[in-house]
DNA sequence: TTTTGCGCAATGATCGATCATTGCGCAGAA
DNA sequence: TTCTGCGCAATGATCGATCATTGCGCAAAA
């Protein structure tokens, strides 16, 4: 919600500045998500700290960032551990988004500009090669990248930040993985929002509400 | 969220076992709430910890917290400080809680009981009277307590914790201390919605929405 | 056999100390 | 005078150690 412009990271040397618990954190997340700590396991914050050769303090700092993100849970006194996602967990994440998205649209379309439209038409573009490419994690990706772009739009940092919070990539990685979740980045279905926004068409909330309730909708397999 | 029924508290001898983090939470929260700790301010993470005769983690773990909450902002390696809140900040809230909310009542029409119906009978009362008896600490906490009914009402968990995580009590608060915001809380402004839902009224979400909308719209005093 | 405590090991919570970065003032160069 | 860079003080980030709680096994009592 910072950067002004999502066209690309200004090119500076990357020393490696990021701090500790952000790496950590990362590590972490990888682990759960790629399914290596399986869901239920403890995740011991001294034994994580000596793996990576930190101390406790910041690997402390990582799990309580990633207990707000859901990706693990946490009881007083009693440690950390992965989080068991049902399908139900899973299922949650949608009508959240939804709401939250048709806010952005609705918010967003007043002072939508046609900068904003262009980069919007890039991200289908982007998915639908990512698409023809077979490559599924940079569909993620770009889908993902479209929708961020709408609740820039809207200009309500804090929506965005609420946006970010809910961690769509990675639930989205899982649920492709935990439960074979259908791949439902499709170009297609995004450039009828792009349309939408257009012609500032009123509907273009309810039409994003829709969309976004159709991933969590027909998306899970049994 | 958590709690099955809103009615009391299990009666146990409060045995003061809450991590010290939490106090260390709402010591600062009350500090900055209050205005006893200016905007802009910094907040020297060994400075409290002495006032406080902990030490530097708890409060450092605190004060993420807070950040989290928007209460306060901080740069790494440059520390915390508290927010300058613009009449921006404080007004960016409101169509996130409208959305979220619209979303909660679209989430319970269907499923509202009649219990849960009466508890908001119930808030209503409550905000009624203390609307006469011109407490308005009462009457942001039974109007608080109204609108996280319904949310709880939806049976959607995630959507519980996104909407405690914008701490609309203490930014409540904030905005009539800071910006002299009118009380808005009044009983017949929530008659009507519990009588949509009664009737399972599928305007029930819209009608929700733009009464949160209203909170932010007309309640600003330059 | 089942129940009740005790005691230990594991580990989260907290602490005090150290490392590393930032901001700023001042001396010297331009 | 204005600009540069050094050095120090403040303080955030991280560390290693200690305190306190939890869970569990085992032995003694019932």
């Amino acid at each position: 919600m910072t950067e002004p412009r999502p066209t690309a990271e200004p090119p500076r040397p990357t020393l490696e500045r990021r701090p500790l618990r952000e790496q950590i954190r990362q590590y972490v997340t990888e682990a759960v998500v790629a399914g290596r700590w399986a869901p239920g396991e403890r995740i011991v914050e001294r034994r994580v700290a000596v793996e990576l050769g930190v101390s406790q303090a910041p690997v402390r700092e990582a799990l309580r960032e990633l207990e707000q993100l859901g990706l693990v849970e946490s009881e007083p006194n009693k440690g950390v551990r992965v989080r068991s996602f049902s399908e139900t967990d899973l299922r949650e994440i949608y009508p959240v988004r939804a709401g939250l998205e048709e806010t952005a649209a609705r918010l967003a379309l007043p002072r939508i500009d046609d900068e904003r439209l262009a980069a919007l038409d890039r991200h289908v573009a982007a998915l639908h090669a990512a698409s023809t490419a077979g490559d599924a994690a940079a569909q993620v990706r770009h889908g993902v990248a479209f929708h961020r772009e709408i609740v820039a739009a809207s200009g309500n940092a804090l929506l965005g930040s609420v946006w970010e919070a809910l961690g769509i990539e990675v639930w989205t990685t899982l649920s492709i993985r935990v439960y074979r979740m259908d791949l439902h980045e499709n170009a297609a279905d995004h450039e009828p929002i792009v349309a939408a926004f257009r012609r500032r068409d009123p509907a273009t909330g309810a039409l994003l509400r829709e969309h976004v309730l159709g991933y969590g909708g027909c998306a899970l397999l049994p």
